[in-house]
DNA sequence: TTTCTTGCAAAACATTTGCAATGGT
DNA sequence: ACCATTGCAAATGTTTTGCAAGAAA
């Protein structure tokens, strides 16, 4: 199955409706393996669908984020979607500045558990590493 | 040397003048052990130095995050600011999400190095436990 | 006196919200 | 037909910027 159709298949089972806008959105998630900023995402999605409101963006990507089909990250510059990682795994991501992409590491700092006082309550943690993928890597030393 | 002349001293030796709002500003990262959002240093300053704009808050507090003096750190709703740690190893923090306190840990989990694939050239990393600290948590089961 | 810093006001962003009209079910 | 969703406009919140007046060196 498609991301696209998970996401709708998502949606509808929560009880969401299935507009144009929706479906349109889907589909950039669907055709995109980057995290996207809100503004971009719009710009996307201008060019399929014509007349479309910002405001709606941001609306419909809380819904999503709210139903777990897709995730925040935190960049330097502000905040980026992707679709939710399947990965069953709690894991965390790579980062690449050049191209975009990220990698999901299964390694998990919590979970090694190394340093941290046994009195301390976890509640959440955030871990992300940015740097050059292996090809934009070298593709700097060309 | 209390931390309030530490700063003033590094921004002085980066050509910043010392004004009266800086030496304000100064002292409340000296007495405050938390990291604070620009609104509540504004507020804190403007209940020792009066008429004081919130647009010279943000200016110093760039300035000083670029000499170094002071750190940014992501907290869920927005960043706040705290005197840069004087732990010489690079190192992370426990955030407690009650008292606000942050503590500093040695673990990082890029020097641990596991599950990282040595073609992804690293140029920063973010790691930061959100929480309740020993003194919160026991207050929270009496 | 020279240059940096401030306060003020306004601008620049990003995100959210109220409301009437529209569209999915 | 009902109610969620949309577009529009306006509000909100945060951070930045231009500029003339004031203060540090």
């Amino acid at each position: 199955m498609s991301r696209a159709r998970h996401i709708l298949e998502v949606m509808d089972q929560c009880g969401l409706r299935i507009t144009d806008q929706r479906k349109t959105l889907a589909a950039i998630f669907e055709e995109t393996h980057q995290p996207l900023t809100p503004k971009k995402i719009y710009g996307r999605m201008n060019e399929i669908y014509k007349g479309l409101s910002l405001d709606t963006v941001y609306r419909n990507l809380r819904k999503l984020v709210d139903i777990g089909a897709i995730e925040p990250i935190t960049f330097p510059d502000g905040v980026r979607y992707q679709v939710k990682c399947t990965h069953v795994n709690h894991h965390h991501h790579l980062i690449c500045l050049s191209c975009e992409q990220t990698m999901p590491i299964e390694m998990c700092p919590i979970e090694l558990g190394i340093g941290i006082p046994e009195k301390f309550q976890i509640v959440q943690h955030t871990f992300q590493i940015h740097g050059y993928c292996a090809i934009c890597s070298e593709d700097k030393h060309e």
